[in-house]
DNA sequence: GCCAGAATCATACTTTTGGGTGATGCAAAA
DNA sequence: TTTTGCATCACCCAAAAGTATGATTCTGGC
């Protein structure tokens, strides 16, 4: 990151100086306008497109999931298991989401309400910090919960 | 695609205008020629960022890695892999759904639209003759497909 | 060159999920 | 007895997922 800055600044300093040397030959020669304003366009544009390129090759932000996966292989992790806790009724809920059916099917399976379903499933996703019932999944099967 | 093509278009309009607009006030009120170059050189810069950015995303066909991190420990099944034959994008896509994705998040993965998404799940889940996402998660695993 | 399959995307529509809020009853623990 | 956790359900709203259909583009193989 201290490097990253540092090649930032140095990107800085090295523009100033084109654009003073450019500004400085624009007062003796009498460079048009346009020609000028074209110039520091183009050059803006290019130090634009590469720091638009620096920033996608870094930031890998999205999946600390995939991580994880391929750390874990399979092992089940007790003190994990106790901190998730789910009430047996979510755990049953959880359990035929990973089975594949629907909230709909799950009630009817259960002999409740979808709106149950739904409020349990709701509260599985909140205990395993999920947002879609495939990533409280997925979350469960690292976990060991499943 | 055509609603980006139109962005585009209407990127460049803007700017044109914005551009003349600031040029005709120059012109007119004499802004100080350093203030009508730094207008300029910040517009270009976002302009070349987002460049940048847009032409970052194109080239990346994500090289397989997700895929194989999704490989877990279970072998696969010649045969069977062969009766449910995906392609190697639905694969992935396939993929990244067991691993708990939203489809809009595939989509930005991929540097895909989201309907391309919908309908290479979409013929996931028939091929894997699925109703749902978690389904067609459930059976690729039984399967010996993930 | 032509063709099939693959990948892409759009539009329009329906269904399923998920979030938020609030309410009730029940049973065990404090 | 009061509190607390659990299970149940309702209503509303928004977002995500899924279906259907049609179209374009590209590529590999014949």
């Amino acid at each position: 990151m201290k490097s990253t800055i540092f090649w930032y600044g140095l990107a800085m300093a090295i523009l100033l100086g084109i654009l003073k040397t450019v500004e400085y030959q624009f007062l003796l020669r009498d460079i048009r306008l346009e020609v000028y304003v074209g110039i520091v366009a183009v050059f803006f544009v290019l130090l634009g497109t590469w720091i638009g390129w620096k920033l996608t090759q870094k930031p890998e932000p999205l999946p600390s999931t995939i991580v994880e996966i391929a750390q874990t292989s399979a092992e089940p992790k007790p003190e994990l298991v106790e901190k998730y806790r789910l009430s047996k009724r979510e755990y049953e809920v959880l359990a035929l989401i990973a089975q594949g059916y629907s909230n709909q099917e799950i009630a009817e399976m259960l002999f409740v309400s979808l709106n149950t379903i739904k409020t349990h499933s709701s509260n599985v996703f909140l205990k395993l910090d999920a947002k879609r019932r495939t990533q409280a999944v997925q979350k469960a099967k690292e976990i060991g919960l499943l």
